[in-house]
DNA sequence: TATTATTTTTAGACTTGTCTAAAAATTTAT
DNA sequence: ATAAATTTTTAGACAAGTCTAAAAATAATA
């Protein structure tokens, strides 16, 4: 059995490991998670004698089989969760995260999986990401960012990448959510920001709004 | 804000209380929380200090008006998550308990203001103990045990006095259900047990099962 | 490659919540 | 009312998880 430390430390593993191959560093899982170095050398000890994760000096961390079984329950436990909070509680995609970051850590096994039934077995969370399936795999779609199409290429908007309340509180000001077809109208060499066609909508955003926007390439039409 | 500790101490006390009119003793709140008496004695002091009870040494504790709010505030999240889990997640009336203990520590308000709505605004647990409204008010319904009833007379079966897994189950198997009509066939004088017609069944309980289910008084029919 | 800069680890300390063992206060019983 | 039994508190210790400051290892640079 995992403790609530423990078990954000290997989510926060797990999620560094996605973006890089190889090693994960003291300094980066201290960033995420908040904590200073010193800290995260003492848990990467603790987490190497549970046999969770490799550990070799001044090498960095990967987790094991194990290591990786257990992070990815925790990040379906808070998947599941937002799910739950998006659809029957009405809470909007920005509000979600920080309840979730709470009820992952209930443990029940039952209570995920009478939850998973509950929800229709949803395969993405309110903010487009995966959720793993009980094994601990995720089912990888097909996704751009959209400030990598061109001038009339067009796709569904299907996820962020940063999920920041501040971020998903201005793309619902500007009507934008998972689903919508985005159009690229025109692109600015100048700053490379983009003119869009949302639903019937016409939207100019920048490039930095464009560069955290997941797109599912929308072949033909 | 308290911790999950401190929340569970203060539950403790607020059950403890109920019963008990007057202070709560050292000893009371250790056998509940399965700790030692030393390790009260260092909580309460710290309680005391953040005003959610009244100490003196040597004489019990009482919880402050502050103290009872926080209390029946964690009652009344882990009265609504066990409807949730029986009403929604298909849970078995013994099998809740274990995690709205640790559901009863989120932290959000509107989690668990959308929780009760989403439940329709319960009134009571699967086990039949009322909950708390947002101010911690109790309703209290006229309630007696199925032992004190007298030969012929009948009544609606309300609640559990011990809510153990091993009674739940027991009454599972015997076909006793919240919302029965159940009726005093006959009493032994020799050993107290009862002879019952619940719904069409006759059946013969003991006395000790008898003292442990709630009635609600059917006058008339 | 030697030196500087950065990263990582170690050493020691602190907090929270717990424990055991002993001392103090209270209650019960003779 | 005094002695015995019980309850409660105090004192000191421990584990988990964190921190700061200093030392050691690695990486970057001239």
């Amino acid at each position: 059995m995992f403790t609530l430390s423990e078990e954000n430390y290997l989510k926060a593993i797990y999620h560094l490991e996605l973006g890089n191959d190889g090693g994960v560093s003291t300094n980066a899982i201290a960033e995420k998670l908040a904590t200073k170095a010193s800290s995260v050398t003492d848990m990467v000890k603790k987490l190497s004698e549970k046999e969770v994760v490799l550990y070799k000096k001044y090498k960095g961390v990967t987790l094991t089989v194990l290591g990786k079984t257990v992070a990815a329950s925790v990040v379906r436990k808070h998947r599941l969760w937002e799910v739950f909070l998006v659809e029957k509680l009405n809470f909007s995609w920005h509000e979600v995260h920080e309840v979730a970051e709470q009820l992952e850590h209930i443990k029940s096994a039952k209570l995920i999986n009478q939850l998973d039934r509950f929800l229709g077995f949803p395969t993405h969370d309110p903010h487009g990401d995966p959720i793993p399936d009980k094994d601990g795999n995720l089912k990888i779609v097909e996704k751009s960012l959209l400030s990598t199409l061109s001038k009339n290429e067009s796709g569904i908007c299907i996820g962020v990448d940063d999920s920041s309340s501040g971020f998903l509180q201005f793309l619902d000001k500007k009507g934008i959510t998972l689903g919508k077809k985005i159009t690229i109208l025109d692109k600015e060499d100048f700053d490379d920001s983009l003119s869009i066609l949302i639903g019937d909508k016409k939207l100019s955003i920048s490039n930095k709004i464009a560069s955290n926007l997941y797109i599912r390439a929308h072949t033909g039409q």
